[in-house]
DNA sequence: ATCATAGTTGAGCAATTGTGCAACTGTAAA
DNA sequence: TTTACAGTTGCACAATTGCTCAACTATGAT
Protein backbone atom coordinates (compact mmCIF):
# COMPACT_ATOMS: atom_id res chain seq x y z
CA UNK A 1 0.00 0.00 0.00
CA UNK A 2 3.07 2.24 -0.06
CA UNK A 3 3.27 4.80 -2.83
CA UNK A 4 6.31 3.05 -4.19
CA UNK A 5 4.26 0.00 -4.94
CA UNK A 6 2.21 1.95 -7.41
CA UNK A 7 3.40 1.71 -10.97
CA UNK A 8 4.87 4.71 -12.71
CA UNK A 9 2.93 4.47 -15.92
CA UNK A 10 0.32 6.75 -14.36
CA UNK A 11 -2.33 4.48 -15.78
CA UNK A 12 -4.28 5.13 -12.61
CA UNK A 13 -4.70 8.75 -13.40
CA UNK A 14 -6.56 8.10 -16.61
CA UNK A 15 -10.14 9.30 -17.01
CA UNK A 16 -11.24 5.67 -16.97
CA UNK A 17 -9.80 5.04 -13.52
CA UNK A 18 -11.00 8.36 -12.14
CA UNK A 19 -14.52 7.48 -13.23
CA UNK A 20 -14.36 4.11 -11.47
CA UNK A 21 -13.01 5.84 -8.38
CA UNK A 22 -15.92 8.23 -8.47
CA UNK A 23 -18.46 5.40 -8.67
CA UNK A 24 -16.71 3.23 -6.09
CA UNK A 25 -18.82 1.72 -3.32
CA UNK A 26 -18.59 3.32 0.10
CA UNK A 27 -16.67 1.44 2.76
CA UNK A 28 -19.82 0.79 4.74
CA UNK A 29 -21.61 -0.69 1.74
CA UNK A 30 -18.62 -2.91 0.99
CA UNK A 31 -18.61 -4.20 4.54
CA UNK A 32 -22.31 -4.92 4.61
CA UNK A 33 -22.05 -6.65 1.24
CA UNK A 34 -19.11 -8.88 2.13
CA UNK A 35 -20.72 -9.44 5.52
CA UNK A 36 -23.91 -10.71 3.91
CA UNK A 37 -22.02 -13.05 1.63
CA UNK A 38 -19.84 -14.29 4.47
CA UNK A 39 -22.89 -15.59 6.26
CA UNK A 40 -23.57 -17.80 3.27
CA UNK A 41 -19.93 -18.77 2.93
CA UNK A 42 -20.04 -21.57 5.47
CA UNK A 43 -21.35 -25.00 4.52
CA UNK A 44 -23.10 -25.57 7.83
CA UNK A 45 -25.03 -22.32 7.52
CA UNK A 46 -25.85 -23.08 3.89
CA UNK A 47 -27.39 -26.38 4.99
CA UNK A 48 -29.31 -24.73 7.81
CA UNK A 49 -30.70 -22.06 5.52
CA UNK A 50 -31.66 -24.64 2.92
CA UNK A 51 -33.41 -26.78 5.52
CA UNK A 52 -35.25 -23.80 7.00
CA UNK A 53 -36.31 -22.73 3.52
CA UNK A 54 -38.31 -25.98 3.41
CA UNK A 55 -39.67 -26.19 6.95
CA UNK A 56 -39.73 -24.64 10.39
CA UNK A 57 -37.43 -26.86 12.49
CA UNK A 58 -36.22 -27.23 16.08
CA UNK A 59 -32.52 -27.19 16.94
CA UNK A 60 -32.53 -30.93 17.40
CA UNK A 61 -34.07 -31.51 13.96
CA UNK A 62 -31.33 -29.46 12.37
CA UNK A 63 -28.58 -31.23 14.31
CA UNK A 64 -30.02 -34.54 13.18
CA UNK A 65 -30.33 -33.46 9.53
CA UNK A 66 -26.79 -32.10 9.40
CA UNK A 67 -25.29 -34.82 11.62
CA UNK A 68 -23.81 -32.15 13.86
CA UNK A 69 -23.78 -31.47 17.59
CA UNK A 70 -26.54 -29.40 19.15
CA UNK A 71 -23.86 -26.98 20.27
CA UNK A 72 -22.42 -26.44 16.81
CA UNK A 73 -25.88 -25.85 15.39
CA UNK A 74 -26.79 -23.48 18.19
CA UNK A 75 -23.61 -21.47 17.60
CA UNK A 76 -24.46 -21.11 13.92
CA UNK A 77 -28.07 -20.28 14.65
CA UNK A 78 -26.83 -17.41 16.77
CA UNK A 79 -24.88 -16.08 13.80
CA UNK A 80 -28.02 -16.30 11.69
CA UNK A 81 -30.09 -14.67 14.45
CA UNK A 82 -27.64 -11.79 14.80
CA UNK A 83 -27.83 -11.25 11.07
CA UNK A 84 -31.64 -11.31 11.38
CA UNK A 85 -31.87 -14.08 8.81
CA UNK A 86 -33.87 -16.39 11.06
CA UNK A 87 -36.56 -15.94 13.68
CA UNK A 88 -37.51 -18.35 16.44
CA UNK A 89 -40.51 -19.43 18.42
CA UNK A 90 -40.32 -21.14 21.81
CA UNK A 91 -42.68 -23.97 22.59
CA UNK A 92 -42.07 -25.58 25.95
CA UNK A 93 -38.46 -26.68 26.10
CA UNK A 94 -38.07 -26.56 22.37
CA UNK A 95 -37.13 -23.70 20.06
CA UNK A 96 -38.38 -23.66 16.49
CA UNK A 97 -36.46 -21.69 13.89
CA UNK A 98 -37.57 -20.39 10.52
CA UNK A 99 -36.28 -18.00 7.88
CA UNK A 100 -36.96 -14.33 8.52
CA UNK A 101 -35.69 -12.69 5.37
CA UNK A 102 -37.17 -13.06 1.93
CA UNK A 103 -34.07 -11.45 0.41
CA UNK A 104 -31.82 -14.20 1.63
CA UNK A 105 -33.82 -16.88 -0.18
CA UNK A 106 -33.49 -14.90 -3.40
CA UNK A 107 -29.76 -14.53 -2.88
CA UNK A 108 -29.49 -18.19 -1.96
CA UNK A 109 -31.38 -19.33 -5.05
CA UNK A 110 -29.31 -17.03 -7.25
CA UNK A 111 -26.27 -18.83 -5.84
CA UNK A 112 -27.83 -22.19 -6.59
CA UNK A 113 -28.51 -21.10 -10.17
CA UNK A 114 -24.86 -20.06 -10.40
CA UNK A 115 -23.39 -23.39 -9.41
CA UNK A 116 -25.88 -25.30 -11.52
CA UNK A 117 -24.92 -23.14 -14.52
CA UNK B 1 -22.55 -35.02 16.60
CA UNK B 2 -22.79 -38.03 18.92
CA UNK B 3 -26.11 -39.79 19.14
CA UNK B 4 -26.42 -38.73 22.76
CA UNK B 5 -26.58 -35.12 21.66
CA UNK B 6 -29.77 -35.80 19.80
CA UNK B 7 -32.92 -35.06 21.73
CA UNK B 8 -35.22 -37.84 22.79
CA UNK B 9 -38.44 -36.34 21.59
CA UNK B 10 -37.95 -38.11 18.26
CA UNK B 11 -39.05 -34.94 16.54
CA UNK B 12 -36.52 -35.71 13.88
CA UNK B 13 -38.32 -38.80 12.79
CA UNK B 14 -41.46 -36.91 11.81
CA UNK B 15 -42.63 -36.94 8.20
CA UNK B 16 -41.74 -33.27 8.01
CA UNK B 17 -38.10 -33.88 8.85
CA UNK B 18 -37.86 -36.95 6.65
CA UNK B 19 -39.10 -34.90 3.72
CA UNK B 20 -36.48 -32.20 4.32
CA UNK B 21 -33.85 -34.90 4.59
CA UNK B 22 -34.97 -36.29 1.24
CA UNK B 23 -34.71 -32.89 -0.44
CA UNK B 24 -31.42 -31.96 1.24
CA UNK B 25 -28.64 -30.60 -0.96
CA UNK B 26 -25.79 -32.97 -1.79
CA UNK B 27 -22.50 -32.36 -0.03
CA UNK B 28 -20.84 -31.32 -3.27
CA UNK B 29 -23.54 -28.74 -4.02
CA UNK B 30 -23.25 -27.33 -0.53
CA UNK B 31 -19.50 -26.95 -0.90
CA UNK B 32 -19.75 -25.27 -4.27
CA UNK B 33 -22.43 -22.97 -2.97
CA UNK B 34 -20.60 -21.90 0.18
CA UNK B 35 -17.43 -21.70 -1.90
CA UNK B 36 -19.04 -19.28 -4.33
CA UNK B 37 -20.33 -17.10 -1.53
CA UNK B 38 -17.00 -17.18 0.28
CA UNK B 39 -15.35 -15.55 -2.71
CA UNK B 40 -17.70 -12.61 -2.27
CA UNK B 41 -17.28 -12.63 1.51
CA UNK B 42 -14.10 -10.55 1.53
CA UNK B 43 -14.23 -6.78 1.23
CA UNK B 44 -11.13 -6.55 -0.95
CA UNK B 45 -12.58 -8.99 -3.46
CA UNK B 46 -15.94 -7.20 -3.36
CA UNK B 47 -14.20 -3.96 -4.29
CA UNK B 48 -12.22 -5.64 -7.07
CA UNK B 49 -15.34 -7.21 -8.55
CA UNK B 50 -17.21 -3.93 -8.35
CA UNK B 51 -14.36 -2.06 -10.05
CA UNK B 52 -14.04 -4.67 -12.78
CA UNK B 53 -17.79 -4.56 -13.34
CA UNK B 54 -17.24 -0.97 -14.45
CA UNK B 55 -13.98 -1.21 -16.41
CA UNK B 56 -11.18 -3.47 -17.52
CA UNK B 57 -8.25 -2.55 -15.24
CA UNK B 58 -4.58 -3.38 -14.75
CA UNK B 59 -3.25 -4.64 -11.41
CA UNK B 60 -1.77 -1.25 -10.66
CA UNK B 61 -5.08 0.53 -11.28
CA UNK B 62 -6.79 -1.77 -8.82
CA UNK B 63 -4.09 -1.35 -6.19
CA UNK B 64 -4.44 2.41 -6.57
CA UNK B 65 -8.23 2.34 -6.36
CA UNK B 66 -8.25 0.13 -3.27
CA UNK B 67 -5.19 1.72 -1.69
CA UNK B 68 -3.56 -1.70 -1.34
CA UNK B 69 -0.22 -3.21 -2.26
CA UNK B 70 0.29 -4.74 -5.70
CA UNK B 71 1.04 -8.01 -3.97
CA UNK B 72 -2.16 -8.09 -1.97
CA UNK B 73 -4.18 -7.36 -5.09
CA UNK B 74 -2.34 -9.98 -7.08
CA UNK B 75 -3.06 -12.59 -4.42
CA UNK B 76 -6.75 -11.80 -4.54
CA UNK B 77 -6.79 -11.76 -8.32
CA UNK B 78 -5.41 -15.27 -8.22
CA UNK B 79 -8.33 -16.34 -6.05
CA UNK B 80 -10.70 -14.78 -8.57
CA UNK B 81 -8.83 -16.38 -11.46
CA UNK B 82 -8.98 -19.82 -9.86
CA UNK B 83 -12.69 -19.37 -9.40
CA UNK B 84 -12.89 -18.35 -13.07
CA UNK B 85 -14.58 -15.10 -12.14
CA UNK B 86 -12.06 -12.92 -13.97
CA UNK B 87 -10.06 -13.21 -17.15
CA UNK B 88 -6.88 -11.37 -18.09
CA UNK B 89 -5.12 -10.00 -21.10
CA UNK B 90 -1.40 -9.26 -21.21
CA UNK B 91 -0.19 -6.17 -22.98
CA UNK B 92 3.52 -5.62 -22.68
CA UNK B 93 4.46 -5.67 -19.03
CA UNK B 94 0.95 -4.96 -17.94
CA UNK B 95 -1.92 -7.34 -17.24
CA UNK B 96 -5.49 -6.20 -17.70
CA UNK B 97 -8.23 -7.94 -15.79
CA UNK B 98 -11.95 -8.05 -16.47
CA UNK B 99 -14.96 -10.02 -15.26
CA UNK B 100 -15.46 -13.40 -16.89
CA UNK B 101 -18.73 -14.55 -15.42
CA UNK B 102 -22.11 -13.01 -16.05
CA UNK B 103 -23.59 -15.02 -13.15
CA UNK B 104 -21.35 -13.33 -10.62
CA UNK B 105 -22.59 -9.87 -11.55
CA UNK B 106 -26.15 -11.05 -11.05
CA UNK B 107 -25.28 -12.53 -7.68
CA UNK B 108 -23.34 -9.41 -6.76
CA UNK B 109 -26.23 -7.11 -7.69
CA UNK B 110 -28.68 -9.30 -5.82
CA UNK B 111 -26.43 -8.80 -2.78
CA UNK B 112 -26.45 -5.04 -3.35
CA UNK B 113 -30.23 -5.07 -3.53
CA UNK B 114 -30.27 -6.98 -0.25
CA UNK B 115 -28.19 -4.49 1.71
CA UNK B 116 -30.02 -1.54 0.20
CA UNK B 117 -33.36 -3.09 1.17
C1' DA C 1 23.55 -8.22 -22.29
C1' DT C 2 22.00 -5.15 -18.59
C1' DC C 3 18.69 -2.76 -16.17
C1' DA C 4 14.12 -1.27 -14.75
C1' DT C 5 9.41 -2.21 -14.25
C1' DA C 6 4.63 -4.87 -13.87
C1' DG C 7 3.16 -8.54 -11.83
C1' DT C 8 3.43 -13.36 -9.49
C1' DT C 9 4.45 -16.44 -5.91
C1' DG C 10 5.77 -18.91 -1.46
C1' DA C 11 6.73 -18.46 3.37
C1' DG C 12 5.36 -16.64 7.54
C1' DC C 13 2.50 -14.02 10.65
C1' DA C 14 -1.63 -12.11 12.79
C1' DA C 15 -6.43 -12.14 12.86
C1' DT C 16 -10.65 -14.55 12.23
C1' DT C 17 -13.66 -18.47 12.38
C1' DG C 18 -15.99 -23.15 13.30
C1' DT C 19 -16.53 -26.60 16.57
C1' DG C 20 -16.09 -29.43 20.98
C1' DC C 21 -16.37 -29.17 25.82
C1' DA C 22 -18.34 -28.03 30.00
C1' DA C 23 -21.10 -25.06 32.62
C1' DC C 24 -25.16 -22.69 32.41
C1' DT C 25 -30.51 -21.19 31.79
C1' DG C 26 -35.21 -22.21 31.45
C1' DT C 27 -39.10 -25.19 31.09
C1' DA C 28 -41.74 -29.38 32.32
C1' DA C 29 -42.64 -33.49 34.80
C1' DA C 30 -42.39 -36.25 39.08
C1' DT D 1 -38.24 -29.13 45.42
C1' DT D 2 -35.81 -32.19 42.63
C1' DT D 3 -34.75 -34.14 38.34
C1' DA D 4 -34.42 -34.32 33.41
C1' DC D 5 -34.03 -32.34 29.14
C1' DA D 6 -33.73 -28.66 25.04
C1' DG D 7 -30.97 -25.27 24.04
C1' DT D 8 -27.37 -21.41 24.95
C1' DT D 9 -22.95 -19.61 25.93
C1' DG D 10 -17.84 -18.67 27.10
C1' DC D 11 -13.49 -20.64 26.53
C1' DA D 12 -9.99 -22.96 24.12
C1' DC D 13 -7.95 -24.69 20.12
C1' DA D 14 -7.22 -25.99 15.37
C1' DA D 15 -7.84 -24.59 10.80
C1' DT D 16 -8.34 -21.06 7.53
C1' DT D 17 -7.50 -16.60 5.58
C1' DG D 18 -5.56 -11.96 4.11
C1' DC D 19 -1.62 -9.46 4.06
C1' DT D 20 3.52 -8.29 4.07
C1' DC D 21 8.01 -9.26 2.66
C1' DA D 22 11.33 -10.83 -0.32
C1' DA D 23 12.56 -13.44 -4.16
C1' DC D 24 11.21 -14.48 -8.55
C1' DT D 25 9.50 -14.25 -13.81
C1' DA D 26 8.66 -11.79 -17.89
C1' DT D 27 8.65 -7.99 -20.85
C1' DG D 28 10.62 -3.68 -22.73
C1' DA D 29 14.14 -0.06 -23.02
C1' DT D 30 18.98 1.21 -23.27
Amino acid sequence: MAEKDICEVKCMESEKVKEVKRQMLREEEVNRLSGTFSILSDSTRVKIIFALSKEELCVCDIAYLLNLSISAVSHQLRVLRNARLVKYRKQGKMVFYSLDDEHISTLFNEGLKHIRE
